[in-house]
DNA sequence: CCATACTTGCTATCCAGCAAGCAAGCGAAG
DNA sequence: CTTCGCTTGCTTGCTGGATAGCAAGTATGG
């Protein structure tokens, strides 16, 4: 081994305490979470996360921050992924909203943390949430430019790449009150794996309904 | 004037209660709600809703329990409505999802509770949740027989259905987190209606979808 | 006058943050 | 090379604020 467990080192410290934090605070909440808790999980004293982070706010925003580099960064290269080869739009889009699905799935932690956030976090969030605001924006002109949708705010794409992100979303964080509530299973890799089909059929499928739908409103327009 | 606000009234003393503490547990959550605040916005005072609930939790589980009854008897009553007049498949999938949306939109406090019991409540919910979970199976009857789709757990109309609830559930709780950051405002009337359109578009686009997936499935067995 | 509807005082518990202390590396003076 | 002293990592004791629950008190209506 190349260090003790018994040394002093800072940076495994601090890295100790952000997983510790981000587990319960995902888990538990901000407000059940105490320092005393993070401490102990992190291997640390009761007193080491706020040596290192200030306050007990300041490690979630800690925490906050470090999740949403690790999804900017990924959806970055899941995108840069998705436009090797050629494939048809559809295809693309079948392709993305298969990795979005399992990208979320693979992390429970920061979906539930941005749940909580939603529901009006520690101190409601007023500051800028410019790192997820900004990954949304890249992804919101990607599928507009790549399925020809209009890319306006609340326009088609926009719509669209909600409705995606809802339908992935949602089974994260409610596989054991709603999806089982309305009869769906979710806890197999088969069970994960049928729901995604039948959100990749929907969502292709709406797509060529949205599509219909245009042309249905060109015709009217001619016409009148 | 019937009767006096000064004037004892335990029924009337009960409902404030429950009211104020729907309204913050809602709002703020089980741990951040004090029963002293629940007792201020309810005017009576801090230990009165001790006095008849016992205790928080218990105050808690009345609250729950209030929110599952209204939505069962409003569910009930809207699919009663939904099958009067005849009308396509499509049409009545259209109009129920119309009518899901506007009735989750309608009761923010319902949806808020549920999104934080999901997250793992006071306590884990262990117990049954009967009531919304008998809810969610007439659901499903209703939306398979209606749709000509396969009833069964995790069968096409159960999948379908969970669809339709998380598209419809999600602008809920993320009109100002995720709906934001992928640039769809919902901040007005036109701007829900327009979400509401493009729901409605999607799920009856995807159920034609469905229908022609499997079509096609049915004419792979025929000629294999 | 008594049961019931409330209120208020009290206590035990929890916890965040601070402040003081201990210990481990580390560089420089001797 | 070794020891002295400073910095930094980390722990522990303490305090003040919050709050759930209980117990004792007060008031109100039948």
């Amino acid at each position: 081994m190349t260090r003790s467990d018994r040394e002093r080192d800072p940076d495994r410290s601090r890295a100790a305490i952000l997983d510790a934090a981000e587990q319960l605070f995902a888990e538990h909440g901000y407000a059940l979470t105490s320092l005393a808790e993070v401490g102990l999980r992190a291997g640390v004293s009761r007193g080491t996360p706020g040596y290192f982070f200030g306050s007990k706010a300041d490690l979630y925003q800690a925490v906050l921050e470090r999740s949403f580099d690790e999804v900017r960064t990924a959806v970055r290269s899941g995108r840069e992924r998705a436009l090797t080869g050629d494939h048809t739009a559809e295809e693309i889009l079948a392709g993305a909203v298969s990795d979005y699905f399992d990208f979320l799935s693979a992390r429970p932690n920061f979906v539930r943390l941005i749940e909580r956030e939603a529901l009006g976090g520690p101190a409601r969030l007023g500051r800028e949430d410019a790192p997820p605001l900004s990954a949304g924006e890249e992804a919101l002109a990607a599928i507009a430019a790549e399925l020809g949708l209009d890319p306006a705010p609340s326009g088609e794409a926009a719509q669209l790449l909600l409705s995606i992100v809802s339908l992935c979303w949602f089974p994260v964080v409610h596989a054991d009150t709603v999806a089982r509530a309305v009869g769906v299973d979710l806890s197999t890799p088969e069970a994960h794996a049928a729901r995604k089909q039948h959100v990749v059929a929907l969502v292709t499928g709406g797509l060529r309904a949205l599509s219909s739908i245009r042309s249905d409103h060109l015709l009217q327009d001619a016409s009148a």
